[in-house]
DNA sequence: CCGGATGTTCACCT
DNA sequence: GAGGTGAACATCCG
């Protein structure tokens, strides 16, 4: 279910879990544990430490510890419980099942408590001093500067260079459509066609909808969301909705109002 | 039955 | 090198 707005909510989740110590480790799925580590390891490095506090940054969930830093990612189907509850009232897959088989990855805590990775297609995965240089900035805290040196510097389609996770750590499919369709930009212009203003414009865009997703409960909570169907129209202008791939995903945008043309520039005619 | 789905990584093309 | 595509993961839904 994540992108940066649920991985969020399971980061405050998460929080509760600061200051108790970690009894016991489970991890069933060698192939949940990224980066080499075998289970016994991954017990070893962990069981007797604390937490000290959580992190996020983009989709990746950070829990630091007295040993190791411990990163979380949760795919689409993944899932965090923290002593005993759902850190999101499950809304896809939901149907409210809850398979043991599931359960890819557990921490017992000296209280009693327990946090809980469940996903169902093992998208997710867990490391354990997760290179976090490899993400980009958070799409939440990157600075205007920054910003437009990333649009700046590819000519890969606008929506495929903001999901770059390398680039920009946080925006997945949903949000990243929210965000355009709200600025009224292209997802397929190339990245940088954008101009200085059109970049600014387009950052303030996504950090108000970040907000206001984030406030109304995740990435699913956008305007465009329930339009995002085939033959799904515009809420804004009611035009017959765009259904491309770009950058791999399903993208849906208006044809009226994010043009595929930057407005014509009549001047500038050669031959 | 088939195609897709809030994601990431990797191999393989162009 | 930069982009793009498809596969893999496994389950549910229309």
């Amino acid at each position: 279910m994540p992108e940066m707005l649920e991985v969020e909510i399971y980061r405050r989740a998460a929080e509760l879990t600061v200051g108790r110590r970690i009894t016991e480790v489970h991890a069933p799925d060698d192939w949940y544990l990224k980066g080499g580590p075998d289970p016994a390891a991954v017990r070893a490095a962990l069981r007797g430490q604390r937490v000290i506090g959580t992190r996020r940054r983009g989709k990746l969930l950070l829990l630091d510890t007295s040993g190791p830093v411990l990163g979380l990612r949760f795919g689409m189907t993944g899932v965090l419980d923290v002593d005993g509850s759902d850190a999101i009232d499950a809304l896809e897959y939901a149907s409210g099942r809850r398979d043991p088989a599931w359960e890819r990855f557990v921490l017992q805590f000296d209280d009693g408590g327990a946090l809980r990775m469940r996903d169902p297609r093992r998208l997710g995965g867990v490391e354990l001093d997760p290179d976090e240089e490899r993400l980009g900035p958070d799409a939440a805290e990157v600075g205007a500067t920054r910003f437009a040196e990333i649009l700046a510097s590819s000519s890969a389609p606008l929506k495929a260079r903001l999901m770059d996770q390398a680039q920009l750590a946080g925006l997945g499919n949903l949000l990243t459509d929210e965000i355009l369709w709200r600025a009224g930009l292209d997802p397929a212009r190339p990245a940088a066609s954008l101009s200085a203003e059109e970049a600014a414009a387009l950052r303030r865009t996504m950090r108000s909808t970040i907000r206001v997703l984030g406030r109304r409960g995740g990435s699913h909570r956008g305007d465009l969301q329930e339009s995002r169907q085939r033959q799904g129209r515009c809420p804004l202008d009611g035009e017959l909705l765009l259904r491309r791939t770009i950058g791999g995903r399903t993208t849906y945008s208006c044809p009226r109002h994010q043009p595929s043309l930057p407005p014509a520039s009549p001047s500038r005619r050669r031959r």
